[in-house]
RNA sequence: GCCCGGGUGGCGGAAUUGGUAGACGCAGCGGACUUAAAAUCCGCCGGCCAUAGCGGCCAUGCCGGUUCGAUCCCGGCCUCGGGCACCA
């Protein structure tokens, strides 16, 4: 064994040890307990960034800890290799997308075996590779002929100048992100799948998904939004027809003070012929991004189209307004406005100073000022005709009841989940497999005729698609009678990969179906880990698609993932000057990296300020923010692991916070990381020195060897717990050190004493090992344990060791510690007081006060409450 | 705007979800070793007060509440982050 820690080494050799061996290829064994462990695949951006490798250390981890658990674990790697930012690169390096992708691929793998990660590479897999999206695009024609999907008009971005669709991120504060042109709203045909049809399965299974933290399973719940409410209809004035809208509200109907509709409505459209006003005012309103936060921040505007419509009961007349804030493709495209209990109602109504009728008083009997801002908490009803006087769940049915007995109206449950538009309108995606016929029919592909092969040979100008003006894509035929007919020319969402992926790893070679049998053997997914920021739309869709999959006999059981660990982002401090231009005038903001810094601290170590290497001047101290290229604040992981090694770099990743939190990088800290790998390094060198210890016999240890061994074991117990159930590795890796701190003050040299070591310095590399799995290799060896580490049995707590003849007790006197007591384990209670109340310090706090109770937590407190 | 999280010493965080606030690490200070530096090792390390020693008061973003006891539960605010359906 090397005295000195040589990560540059020891690493590469362990690398090829399990490649060499072949240890993470797995086959299905159903004599063994499987255990799929799952990261959410990366895109292929170009490099690893801290982000991926906290992600994919984490996922390691738990894979290698489950491996030691004796389990058959599959820990399988591919790329999400569809995507905008491949247009991108394509258009700025004039590379075709494809080849960016691949070659970013072939870099970021040798990333990850640079890192040490446990992949089965024999399953690897693009989404771009056609052997994969033929079959996503055979389960889309499956679903064609099921009726699960659908072609409707859909709004998307447009940008007028650049003549192309903009995807959400491309517009900013309204306009093109390239050309500066305020974008548009635009409808187009687009693909649909009906989500919707599996709407009460997505969320009563949530209840069963107890492995899922409660804040995504609350966010899901919440953006499917079931709502049970009212669909009733206002007639128009002369007119034969009426404005359909849906309230959860109809307790509020005779606070309805006026109507706003879609600038896209029919009613709208109608009344802007001859109106010029008004349509110049529908055409503005088309000027909004599509996206819901631009449009729920927007300055809210209307104008009245000189329509009436009439309240259903009063028969009031109640005017018609187009709103800029009402969507034509959410619900009816019309809403019936409560200026009175509705904030963003009041709102409008001030701003146009439209009438704010009062028909609710709340509860709480406090001042409400109907004037000043909308009342929406739920209470009784005034001015309401014959309901006032009635709470809201009687209110609310016999209002439902009016309406119905009427045939006006219904009940209805209304979700806010609408159906998942799969269309794009850009070139690098899957293509999606329909032709458009000659009469006007939409036709699945043949599966015979699958995959339909994205042409990869492309000159991307980003005028557009390639393939919407490449006949030879284009031009096809009808599969019924062999006449002229055309390809779609749009392709995939990239979630419509992503939503099943984790199925193919099962069987990535099956060449003549979607999934085999090896798939039932493999799924579900049982520890998923990614990015918080997929707890919706990803996680939704692929619960989605399992159901769509088992429903077309694929896979076996309702959800795709049994566990979910979502990981926080990796952060790190930022710095930066405010230029000034040479008039004076602000010039924007100038970002420094940490390593052209250097810091200044006060007496105390505390950080007072910063300056430029360069120019000794000072810089601006920013906030503590997600790692970027904006900000300079990125950090290489490569070059972090060039100089200290792929261990240092897991460690750190896993050791500050637990997983689910943001992580701050600093470079103190992998320092510190460094350090603690040299520091194990010397001290198993130094035992080892030693030479072979003598077999470990319990009986005859002293108090100290058996205090130790307590401490050994209380860790085994700590560390299979944190990493095993709670997944906060920072905390077993804590308690790892903490061990290692009695071990540096155990200063027994005896026979005796270095059979402990042994038993624990075994236990301590067994355990470090899914985190820092090249250097445990090493020292496992040199330990003189059998096998390689990576096939070892996770350690096993003795509970005997853990026997300890005292217990402390915490007292207090009125919830202040006052004391701390060592008694006898199994110490009676009536004792334990009474030790307790004879504490001298105790007693200055009971001395001539009434003892009016004693609370006892058995094994840990006492508290003694006096008055 | 709406939904979901977070806020604890100089810093990252711990305290297993009602029971010792500050584990572990980083930074800092003091010391040992060294011709010196680096590396390493040892000690101290929330604030205020007291001190030979024992100890006391305050303190977990802010305000209020429940409880014998609150970082943890409830109500109201401030603030930072994630998502909002075409970034992935």
């Amino acid at each position: 064994m090397e005295s000195r820690y040589q990560p540059a080494d020891i690493e590469p050799q362990v690398q090829n040890y399990w490649r060499d061996n072949r240890c993470f290829e797995v086959t299905e064994d159903p004599d063994k307990e499987k255990f799929y462990c799952l990261c959410m695949f990366p895109y292929p951006s170009g490099a690893l960034h801290m982000g991926h490798v906290r992600n994919y250390t984490i996922g390691d981890v738990i894979a290698r800890y489950q491996r030691m658990q004796g389990k058959n674990v599959l820990q399988p790697i591919g790329w999400d290799a569809f995507g905008l930012p491949a247009e991108n690169a394509a258009m700025k390096n004039k590379v075709p997308p494809a080849n960016w992708t691949r070659q970013n691929i072939e870099h970021m793998r040798g990333q990850f075996e640079r890192l040490g990660m446990g992949y089965d590479w024999s399953r690897e897999f693009a989404t771009c590779d056609p052997s994969y999206y033929r079959w996503e695009q055979w389960f889309f024609t499956r679903l064609m002929k099921k009726g699960l999907v659908y072609k409707k008009n859909a709004v998307v971005n447009w940008d007028p100048v650049d003549q192309t669709v903009l995807a959400n991120e491309q517009v900013i504060d309204g306009r093109g992100w390239r050309s500066g042109a305020l974008v548009e709203r635009r409808e187009i045909p687009q693909w649909f799948m009906k989500i919707t049809a599996y709407v009460e399965e997505l969320l009563t299974g949530l209840d069963t998904l107890d492995g899922w933290p409660d804040s995504v399973r609350t966010m899901q719940r919440n953006w499917i939004g079931r709502s049970v409410g009212l669909e009733l209809a206002f007639p128009i004035e002369n007119s034969n027809e009426e404005l359909v809208v849906y309230t959860t509200r109809p307790d509020t109907l005779f606070g309805v003070t006026y109507m706003a509709v879609a600038a896209e409505h029919p009613l709208a459209r109608e009344a802007a012929q001859g109106n010029p006003e008004l349509q110049a005012f529908l055409d503005e309103c088309r000027q909004v991004s599509s996206s819901e936060a631009a449009l729920e921040t927007m300055e809210k505007k209307g104008m009245p189209i000189g329509v009436n419509a009439r309240h259903p009961i009063t028969g009031d007349a109640i005017p018609v307004m187009a709103a800029n804030f009402v969507l034509m493709d959410y619900g009816t495209g019309a809403i019936m406005a409560v200026p009175g209990h509705d904030e963003r109602d009041w709102e409008f109504a001030t701003k146009y100073t439209l009438p704010i009728r009062q028909v609710i008083e709340p509860e709480d009997d406090g001042e409400h000022d109907i004037s000043r801002g909308a009342i929406v908490a739920r209470g009784r009803l005034v001015n309401s005709g014959d309901f006032s006087g009635m709470q809201f769940d009687e209110a609310f049915d016999a209002i439902a009841d009016w309406f119905e007995s009427r045939g006006k109206g219904k009940r209805r449950v209304n979700y806010r989940l609408r159906d998942w538009g799969v269309s794009r309108q850009r070139y690098w995606g899957a293509p999606i497999p329909v032709i458009n016929a000659a009469d006007g029919e939409t036709l699945p592909v043949p599966e015979g005729d699958l995959p339909v092969v994205l042409p990869e040979d492309v000159n991307f100008d980003g005028s557009g698609s390639p393939i919407k003006s490449m006949p030879e894509f284009i031009e096809t035929k009808d599969p019924r009678d062999g006449a002229p007919a055309t390809r779609e020319t749009d392709t995939f969402d990239t979630f419509f990969e992503s939503s099943w992926y984790y199925a193919r790893f099962a069987c990535p070679d099956a060449d003549d179906a979607m999934l085999d049998e090896r798939a039932r053997y493999w799924l579900p997914v049982d520890q998923y880990v990614g990015g918080i920021e997929h707890a919706i739309l990803h996680l939704l869709y692929a619960r989605f698609f399992h159901r769509l999959m088992r429903d077309e006999g694929l896979v076996d059981g309702d959800e795709p993932m049994t566990n979910l660990l979502t990981q926080g982002m990796v952060n790190a401090q930022t710095y930066f000057r405010q230029q000034t231009g040479a008039d004076g005038e602000e010039a924007g903001v100038s970002w420094y990296n940490a390593s052209e810094l250097e810091l200044k601290r006060n007496e105390r170590g505390q950080v007072t300020g910063a300056v430029l290497t360069e120019d000794g001047q000072p810089v601006e101290i920013g906030g503590v923010e997600k790692m970027s290229k904006s900000k300079r604040n990125g950090v290489d992981p490569q070059e972090m692991i060039d100089r200290y090694g792929a261990d240092t770099v897991r460690l750190f990743a896993m050791s500050d916070v637990s997983p689910d939190q943001g992580l701050e990088w600093t470079d103190e800290g992998i320092e510190g990381s460094f350090r603690f790998h040299k520091k194990l390094w010397r001290a198993v060198h130094a035992h080892v020195e030693r030479g072979a210890p003598p077999a470990l016999a319990v009986d005859a240890l002293n108090d100290g060897q058996l205090t130790l061994r307590r401490k050994l074991h209380a860790t085994i117990a700590k560390a299979t717990d944190d990493i095993g159930r709670r997944k906060t590795f920072n905390t077993a890796i804590a308690a790892v050190r903490e061990l290692m701190n009695d071990i540096a003050a155990f200063k027994d040299t005896s026979p005796e004493g270095h059979a402990v070591l042994q038993e624990a310095w075994t236990a301590i590399i067994a355990m470090l090992s899914p985190v820092v799995p090249h250097m445990a290799h090493v020292l496992w060896e040199a330990l003189g344990c059998e096998g390689a580490v990576i096939d070892a049995p996770w350690p096993v707590v003795d509970e005997s060791a853990l026997v300890s003849a005292s217990e402390l007790y915490v007292v207090q006197v009125n919830g202040k510690l006052r004391a701390k007591l060592s008694v006898p384990a199994g110490i009676g209670r009536d004792e334990l007081e009474a030790t307790a109340m004879a504490d001298e310090n105790v007693q200055r706090f009971t001395d001539g006060k009434q003892v009016r109770k004693v609370i006892v937590v058995p094994g840990k407190l006492v508290n003694i409450v006096v008055g």
